[in-house]
DNA sequence: AATGAATGAGTATTCATTCAT
DNA sequence: TATGAATGAATACTCATTCAT
C-alpha cells in the first residue's frame, strides 16, 4: 500500500518554484479543507497551475502531504534542536532543562492547528504517515535517552530508554492538547505541572545546578544529537 | 458540518436486532478497511440487510461509527470504573493506585487496534468525534481531579486540575503507544516508569498507605464518579 | 489481466430489459465507433440509462463486448449447426456437404462487418477474447473431426484433426475476407474454388453420393454435435 | 481519419540514427505493451530521446507502427521472395513448390508473436493498416496468380485469381495459427495437410516434375515478381 | 418495514500535443 | 535541432442517497 515517493526532483529554478507553489497551496488547502476535503485539482487551481502539472510533480495528494510533513520535520530538526543545545550549557538546573525542552517543543508545534490535526489523523490510518511518525518518535526518544545517559550521575532514573519514552509521551500529548484544544486550563499551569512532574521524575534534585565540563565526550554533532553545546 | 444524530431508535425486538447486526458488521468493516475504505453498501451487505435498511437506521456511515464509539465508551464507564473503585479501598499506597489506573486503562484499550486507530484518527479531523473525545477527556480529568481532592492530604500537588490533566495525558499517550506500536521497549518497563513518574509527582510519599474511612463523603455515584467504592 | 465476468444476473424482468437495452446500445456503439472509440458513458447515454446503471450491470466496456460476442456465438451454435445437420441427410455428395458448410458459415458472419472487425481485432490483443476465439475454434475443429471420422470410409484424408484444422482455417479466412473486403473477386467464384479445394482434398470422390443409414451411431446431440440429423 | 504520413525524412546520419533508435524502441514497446498500452512518451524514453524529438520524426504513435510494418513487409519482399525464386527452378514437383511457399511463409512470420498480434489487430480496425494489409494481400495474390498462369499447363484449376486467393487465404490463416496459438496439433502435421490440400487442388499431378525452360518469359523482376529465377 | 435499482455529480489520473528555451 | 515542462480535455469508475415497489 505504501506510496512510491518518486516525486520528480526538478533541476531548473522555475521547476523548484512551481514545486514550492504547489506545496504552499496544498498546505493551505489541507489546512482549510482537511485531507479528504480537498483534491489534486483544487490544489493545482490554488497554485495557479494545471492538474497535469500537479501530477508531473507529485504522484498523488498523499505524496504532497508527506513532503510537507517531511519538510516540517526537517526544519524542526534544523532549527529547534540546535537552539536547545545552545540553552543547555553552563550552570542550569534539571527543571530549567525540562522547561527549555517544553518551550521549544511548543514552538515546534507552531504550524496551523488544522494542519497539525491532518498530520495526527493521518498517522493513525496510513502506513506511510505512521512510518514517518514512528521514525520521528524513535529519533526523539533516542536523543533524549542519549542525553540522559550523558548526565546520568544527576538522574534518579536508571532505565534510560523507558524514561525517555514516557517523558516524550507526556510532553507530546500535552503539547498537542495545548495546540489543539480550547483551553479549559491555562497553558502556563499545564506546562508548570508538566515540568514539575518530569523533572521530579528524572532528576535526583531538579533544582541543583548541572555543570557541562566534558561536553565533547557527552554530546555528538548537532542535527544528529540535538542537545550538543554547538560546534 | 456536524451530523444530526437522528438515528431512529426502534421499538421492536426485531429492529433492535437488525440495528445490532448493522453495528457489528460496521465494526468489522471499519476494523478491516478503515473509515474511508468502506461504505454504507458494504456494511449493509456484511450485515445481511439491504442498503435501504441501513439508511432507515442510520443517516450515514459516520453516524454508525459515532454510535459504536459511544457504545464502547459507555461500556468502559460501566465496567472499568467500578472495577477501579473496588480496588481502591482500604490500605493501599499511592503507587498501587496509579498502577491500578494504568492496568484498567490498558484493559479499556482492548478493542481491535485498527478500530482504535480509526477512532483516534477521526477525533482529529471531525467535529463530532472531537466533541466526543473532548467530553470523555474532560470527564476523566474531572474524575481524577475530584479523586485527588478527596485524598488531598496525601498529595504534594496543589493545582488538582492541572495535575489531573497532565497525568491523564501521560497515561493516554503511553497507553496508545503500547496498544498501537510495535513495541521497541517492553510494556512492563514502560508501565513501571509511567507509574514511577506519576506517583512520585502526585504523592508526598508514593509508598505510604492511604486509608479511606470517609469514602461516602469523598466518592460520588458509580458511572458518573468512577472511583467510588461501589453502590 | 483477465476481466472478472461478475456481471450481475438480474432477476426481475425490468432488469433484464435494461440489460438488453445496454447490450443493444453497446453493439451499435462498437459498430459505429469501434471498441476504443466509445466508452461506458456513451453506451449508457445511447441506452438511455445513467453511467451508474451501466456499472451496475457490467464491470466495464470490455465485459459488455464479451457478452455480446458470447451471445452471438451461442446463437450461431443454436441456429446454424442444427440447420446444417438437417441438410446433411440422405443422398448427398461430399462437394454438396462442403457447399452447405460454406453457405451456413457465410450466414453466421451476417453481423455488421464493423462489429466483426472489432471482434477479430480484440482476439489478437486481449487474453479474454483470445480465449473465447480459441474455444470456439477448437469446438469447430472437434466437431468437424468427429464428422469426418463418422464418414471416414468416403474420405481420402487419414489425419482427421489436421484435416479439420486446415479446412476450418481455409473456410475462416475466406469467409472473413468476403465479409470484410471490397470484393476484387466475386463471392461466387471464391466459394466455388473453396468448395473445390476442400472437397477434393477430403473426399475420395467428391461427387459420389454418401448414404447416412446409421446416423444415430454417427451423430451425437444437436448443439454439441452440429451435424446430427435432429432429435 | 487516415493519418498523414508526413514523417520527416532526415538527411543527416545522426538523424537517421535517431529515427532508427525510435523505431527500435517503439517495436520493443509495442511488443511488450501492445499498441494501446504504450505511448509516445514511453517510446521516446525507451529510445533515450525527448518527447519533442519523437514528434519531430513522427506525427504520432500510429505513424511509427505503420513504418515498422512497412519496413518489415519491405524486408520480406526483399529477402523471402528471391529465396523462393531460387528454389523453384529445375526439376521440382507441384507439392515441393507448395512446400517451399509454406516454409518461406513460415519464416516471414518470424517476428515476435506479440508484434504480429498488434499488426493483425490493427488491420481490422484502422483504415491505414487495413489499406496496407489489403495491398500486401493483393500483391501476393497477383504474384501467385501470375505464377499459376506461367505453369498453367500443369494445373487443374482454371480461375487463376480465385485459386490464388483461396490458396493465399488457406496459407495465411494456418501460418498465423501456428505463429500465435498454443499448438494443439503439431506444426508438421498441419503443414503436411496444408501442402496436401493445396497441391492436390492446384496441380493435375502434384508429384510430377515441372520444367522451367521459358523462365524469362514467365517471371518478372525480383521484388515485384517474387517467383522469378533471380538476377 | 424492507428492498435494491437507479442516479449522476464527483474523484483520480492519463496523454497527445505544444512551445518557450 | 532538441528539450521537456505545461496543458486540460477526456476517461474510467465510485458512492451517497432516493424512491417506486
Amino acid at each position: 500500500m505504501t506510496t512510491q515517493l518518486t516525486t520528480r526532483i526538478p533541476q531548473q529554478a522555475r521547476s523548484i518554484e512551481k514545486r514550492n507553489r504547489l506545496m504552499d497551496a496544498a498546505m493551505l488547502e489541507f489546512e482549510a479543507q482537511g485531507f479528504h476535503g480537498t483534491n489534486a485539482k483544487k490544489i493545482a487551481a490554488a497554485a495557479g497551475v494545471s492538474i497535469g502539472t500537479f501530477y508531473a510533480y507529485f504522484p498523488d495528494k498523499k505524496a504532497i502531504l508527506l513532503e510537507i510533513i517531511n519538510h516540517h520535520l526537517f526544519e524542526v530538526d534544523q532549527s529547534i534542536f540546535p537552539l536547545l543545545a545552545q540553552k543547555i550549557q553552563k550552570g542550569i538546573t534539571g527543571r530549567e532543562i525540562v522547561q527549555h525542552i517544553i518551550r521549544l517543543g511548543h514552538e515546534s508545534h507552531s504550524m496551523s492547528s488544522n494542519l497539525l490535526r491532518v498530520m495526527l489523523s493521518m498517522r493513525y490510518i496510513d502506513e506511510d504517515f505512521q512510518e514517518l511518525a514512528t521514525k520521528e518518535r524513535e529519533d526523539i526518544i533516542q536523543k533524549l535517552s542519549q542525553f540522559f545517559t550523558s548526565i546520568n550521575d544527576h538522574l534518579r532514573v536508571t532505565d534510560m530508554d523507558a524514561a525517555a519514552a514516557i517523558v516524550a509521551n507526556a510532553f507530546e500529548e500535552t503539547l498537542h492538547s495545548v495546540a489543539l484544544d480550547t483551553p479549559s486550563i491555562e497553558q502556563g499551569r499545564l506546562y508548570a505541572a508538566l515540568a514539575d512532574m518530569t523533572s521530579r521524575y528524572l532528576f535526583i534534585n531538579p533544582d541543583e545546578l548541572i555543570s557541562f565540563e566534558n561536553q565533547k565526550k557527552r554530546m555528538p554533532p548537532a542535527a544528529q544529537e540535538p542537545f550538543e553545546k554547538g560546534s
